[in-house]
DNA sequence: GTATCTGCAAAAGTTTTGCAATCCA
DNA sequence: TGGATTGCAAAACTTTTGCAGATAC
């Protein structure tokens, strides 16, 4: 993998903007440095850079794919309603899974992660008000 | 939420077939019940169930979105190559989260994954004999 | 009876790709 | 120099939406 200003500045903004930012956002950003960046640049290093384990893609609940700089196993709640993902801010004992299970072979595992789907205090407060209706 | 056949079959369907369908193979398994059902609304009611808490939405790592009957809490690793979820076939115990955590107030949770995301064996294989060229 | 649900078709949104030019090693 | 990388534009793919008619309760 070459080293290239333009990958250099996404992975930057990956870190410093926001965490879980979809690809659009990060192009975004990127764009204050070098304006001229194109997004399907964006799109290929944020693959690029995921499959080499060095950022995190996260699921795209919302349909977009997001991306997270933090490689720390850590957790996530995803709102189904509004799409939105958010760190669990608070430590709990992350699970241990046993690499050395045969089913492990040949297995590359960059990143662990817990996720909890439902719904956020907005998006449930509101799915109660239409109930009520 | 009314009882209709579509919704019937299609929940039918994604807990018979594969785990982790998408919507296009969901419909595609509906069809041979149902001919006439159109692919909106599969994608309406994988939707519907999902904000229910009746199935599981997954992130699609791959571009598409993806879903499971399956709600226990169980993993699944994601190959960031391919694409393709699997099932983590072993058990292990899940991460206890502090659901009394005040940051918990007024969330509702439906379900817990613990995901791990890296290279399926064939794509680890493939990546290590790239590097070599 | 009426709000929900469906099928259709069009629109919207997101990601990937072909190609020629450019850049890094 | 040679292969990796980029920008641009078009294409591909996935998901959502408006609407009129059908359906469940």
């Amino acid at each position: 993998m070459r080293k290239t200003e333009q990958r250099a500045c996404i992975l930057e903004a990956l870190r410093e903007g926001p965490p879980h930012s979809a690809a659009d956002e990060v192009h975004r950003r990127v764009r204050h440095k070098l304006p001229g960046i194109s997004l399907a640049t964006v799109y290929r290093n944020l693959d690029l850079l995921s499959r080499q384990g060095l950022i995190r893609r996260l699921g795209g609940h919302g349909g977009r794919r997001r991306y997270d700089a933090v490689r720390e196993a850590h957790g996530h709640f995803w709102c189904l309603a509004c799409g939105e993902v958010e760190d669990i801010p608070f430590t709990f004992p992350q699970p241990e899974i046993d690499m050395t299970h045969p089913w492990m072979k040949g297995r590359v595992v960059y990143v662990a992660s817990t996720d909890l789907q439902g719904l956020c205090p907005s998006c449930a407060e509101k799915a109660a008000a239409e109930q009520k209706d």
